[in-house]
DNA sequence: AAAATTTCTAGAGTTAGCTCTAGATTTAAC
DNA sequence: GTTAAATCTAGAGCTAACTCTAGAAATTTT
């Protein structure tokens, strides 16, 4: 009916000890046992592991993750404060979406720029193409001139 | 002419000491002195910086950029290694985009349910809500169904 | 029912990436 | 020229998030 610490382990790829790390740090505190006291994980368990690893993977540390918890636990009166905590991760992906891109265009400007001095067999000759240059020069252009 | 690390560390946010550290791992090997000791950061270096602030929030840990690094210094030798190095990054990038993909919709799918809640002053009538239970549906298709 | 595997708890150990401290030296501000 | 601020080195300390160990108990396989 339910399903083992190792089954659990195979399904989401998170390790016997670290599953049961996130139950001693309050992040699993729905998880039952068996009358020998082997832990026994649900669906619903495992729709919270689904939603840890979305706040993680959204860079939310494990603390935050366990206030959501707790005001879970808390009841209805804490609807407010996990919608904002919601609102904010929601925030926090729409900035890093808007990283990756930026990074994104680095990392393809040095593709090239590397795949121009393979070809050329010296990257002192890849830089000095003129179609990449320019290209460095846009990369380069939302600097701040401070200071 | 060059930047003191005070400068640098307000330019990049990184803390001085994060600076020296960064140095003593073997990322900033070209960040020069003057003739009493003290760092100057030339525009060169704040390059290396960017790179490495690139690199770093794409995933890549400390060691793998002093790898890039390394073969840098290396020269034109290890001008496809550097070249496969970018193109697996530019893969990771990828992946994590498509992640940060499903976990917006995760998110999206919260905000809304908690915003209903909010109005009804409770999780489980919004719970009970039609359009939201379709919602989770079509969020949780995407499981699995094995073992 | 014997052997092999899985799980248990409690607690120790590890890794990455900083972050800070102390005491000395250098530089900048008044 | 004195104070105040910034920087130096070497090394210790810290935090998050695991990851592993040991020895016992439960479960599964043969």
């Amino acid at each position: 009916m339910g399903y083992s610490i190792g089954q659990v382990s195979k399904k989401t790829g998170l390790g016997v000890h670290t599953l049961r790390y996130y139950e001693k740090e309050g992040l699993l505190p729905f998880v039952s046992k068996t009358s020998s006291g082997l832990r026994t994980y649900s669906d619903n368990d495992l729709g919270w592991i689904k939603m840890i690893e979305c706040l993680k993977a959204t860079g939310m540390p494990l603390k935050g993750i366990k206030q959501y918890i707790d005001w879970f636990i808390e009841g209805d009166s804490t609807l407010t404060k996990r919608l904002e905590m919601f609102e904010k991760q929601k925030q926090n992906l729409e900035n890093q979406l808007s990283q990756i891109q930026n990074n994104m265009q680095m990392i393809d400007y040095k593709i090239r720029l590397y795949q121009k001095a393979v070809q050329l067999g010296s990257l002192q000759r890849a830089n000095q193409d003129k179609e990449l240059q320019k290209e460095k020069v846009k990369l380069f252009a939302n600097e701040q001139i401070d200071n």
